[in-house]
DNA sequence: ATCGTTTTTGCAATCTGATTGCATGTTTAG
DNA sequence: CTAAACATGCAATCAGATTGCAAAAACGAT
């Protein structure tokens, strides 16, 4: 149950840096929240977009945060959830992106469904992500 | 049941270009094939690279081909296949990226099941992406 | 706490794909 | 066939992603 910024690159065997305790700070304060880099950055002055950058990298090669792909071409990132609830498999939940205020989440507890492929292809990875509008934008 | 790349742009009342042509021919030749801007490019010397994107832009509009996200940033683009089957919708097949060989494809005939998502969200679109190996790299 | 090793950071530079402005060429309706 | 509308090529720019390298910080062992 790591809650805390320090623990999750600790269990991960991640130097503790500041940047990188910003960083997992913010995914945490935002639960279920995608940010893309240039939002990362702009969250504190303190740190080289580059080192954002990188510790984007750092993050995600130990599996603390996801890649959320999207038409745009900027790249998002989530936190995983896997460390919190072993049950929940962090790259099989559904990403929303809301198409009035942009914002993108994951949508923990909904599962994605059975997905049925063609006889000889293999399955590894599913992405589901889904346009409309978010309960804020849609009131 | 326009099948030829001059009837599709005509019945999207777009101009019939050289350019326009044979990008489209090369969709329909590589049916449910999917393909980024550079590899457009390299089809054919004779057109610049602004004009494929260009060229894209205007299919894109005109609903005549799709974009898939990835996580790459890379844009990949497929033919829509609204105005072979109406009852085919677009956008609500499985898209197949093999990690072996890297072709994305859409998978036509796979349906994207029904997805829930929480009380108060609008659904407008989804997008499957797969993850896997295909038929000949699985072989 | 300090040392030395390993890793991370900042900066500058580069790369690649996406995008725009403008002058010229092509398409199409009449 | 002509004029208006639109598409193309070229050059230039932009933005995000990525790398090299030297300086700074983190961490295990003393």
């Amino acid at each position: 149950m790591a809650v805390d910024a320090k623990s999750i690159l600790k269990s991960k065997n991640l130097r503790i840096t500041n940047c990188r305790l910003e960083v997992v700070q913010h995914f945490i304060d935002n639960q279920s929240g995608a940010f893309c880099q240039r939002e990362l950055e702009t969250l504190s002055e303190a740190y080289d977009r580059v080192t954002i950058y990188r510790t984007l990298i750092s993050l995600l090669n130990a599996g603390i945060v996801h890649k959320i792909p999207n038409e745009t071409g900027v790249a998002n990132y989530a936190l995983s959830h896997v460390y919190e609830d072993s049950e929940k498999h962090f790259d099989q939940h559904i990403h929303f992106k809301c198409e009035q205020c942009g914002k993108i989440e994951c949508l923990e507890d909904h599962k994605v469904p059975e997905v049925a492929i063609p006889t000889g292809y293999k399955l590894s990875k599913v992405n589901l992500i889904v346009d409309g509008v978010c309960l804020q934008c849609g009131k």
